[in-house]
DNA sequence: GCACAGTAGATGACATGTCAACGATCACCG
DNA sequence: CGGTGATCGTTGACATGTCATCTACTGTGC
């Protein structure tokens, strides 16, 4: 790395900006969402997957709607389990595969949570752009993920 | 909350790849960092701050200024003390206090590492931006980031 | 049937982040 | 001085995330 591109201003001050932004913003969420319902983001994450698909979902679909690493997940549901958030199934069709469905306490806690979730997101989020700012931020997104999935190792 | 103001779809498209961008840029920026140096990217922030002062930086400053808590902070510096990339010296105004200073490894590392990550910070995130989409950028981190720290509670 | 490479998921070790609580010190005020 | 509350930084317990590794099973080719 002989002579780098280091960034111009204008960028400098989007890239402090976004990592500021996702820090703290991150935070904040999961610290409501901890304290309303005893969820964290990452719980909120998991049983708002399964609820859409409303049934049972083995744990590769699963990490792949959700874009984690398998290990990760498999961590995840192990704590989830213990509190009664979701259940592991047997899989019929793969003697290796496990299935994962929502839990009572999964299902109650997530109806009560996600209207003060998505709540907060407005009023933190979106409450402060306009139209134009929500598109070109959708297009940001877009771009960065199109370059990062392009290369997955490096 | 009884009517909660649910994501329109353009909301919920910003949002969405916001998520998604954030956490697969962190994680392949984190690998690349990780791979070519050695650090990860709380090394690299602690290691930055340090090197702008170049000098002796109180723990609270330091904290103050990375916007970390400060015992997220104590940890990662005891974490980095273990590997030599800093040093902590006691405080001659305040004996309750500590000073920190970039350690003979950790000026090494990070003037090894520093123009890779920034060159992969242009390579995945700019180099598929134009100008007005950064500025948008910067201009919603600075909106997202008003609303959030008005409220520290909640 | 059997060997064997590949896949699904779990696990252990470890780095990271949060929260609550602590000991030490400081600043202020009587 | 001496008490009292605030501040500084650390610590321990625990949740989270990553990596490498493991076991059990699958599917294929022979």
């Amino acid at each position: 790395m002989a002579d780098p591109r280091w960034l111009d201003d204008h960028q400098q001050r989007a890239w402090r900006g976004h990592l500021a932004m996702q820090a703290r913003l991150h935070a904040q969420l999961n610290r409501r969402l901890q304290a309303d319902s005893g969820l964290s983001l990452a719980d909120f994450d998991v049983l708002v997957a399964l609820s859409e698909r409303d049934g049972p979902l083995r744990v590769q679909e699963l990490a792949d709607h959700l874009q984690w690493e398998k290990s990760r997940l498999s961590h995840q549901l192990s704590r989830m389990e213990r509190r009664g958030l979701v259940e592991r199934q047997d899989c019929p069709d793969d003697a290796r595969g496990a299935l994962v469905v929502l839990g009572a306490a999964g299902r109650t806690a997530i109806e009560q949570a996600a209207p003060a979730h998505v709540e907060a997101v407005q009023s933190l989020v979106f409450d402060g752009l306009d139209a134009a700012q929500v598109e070109t931020w959708a297009e940001i997104a877009d771009a960065v993920l199109a370059r990062v999935d392009d290369r997955p190792a490096g």
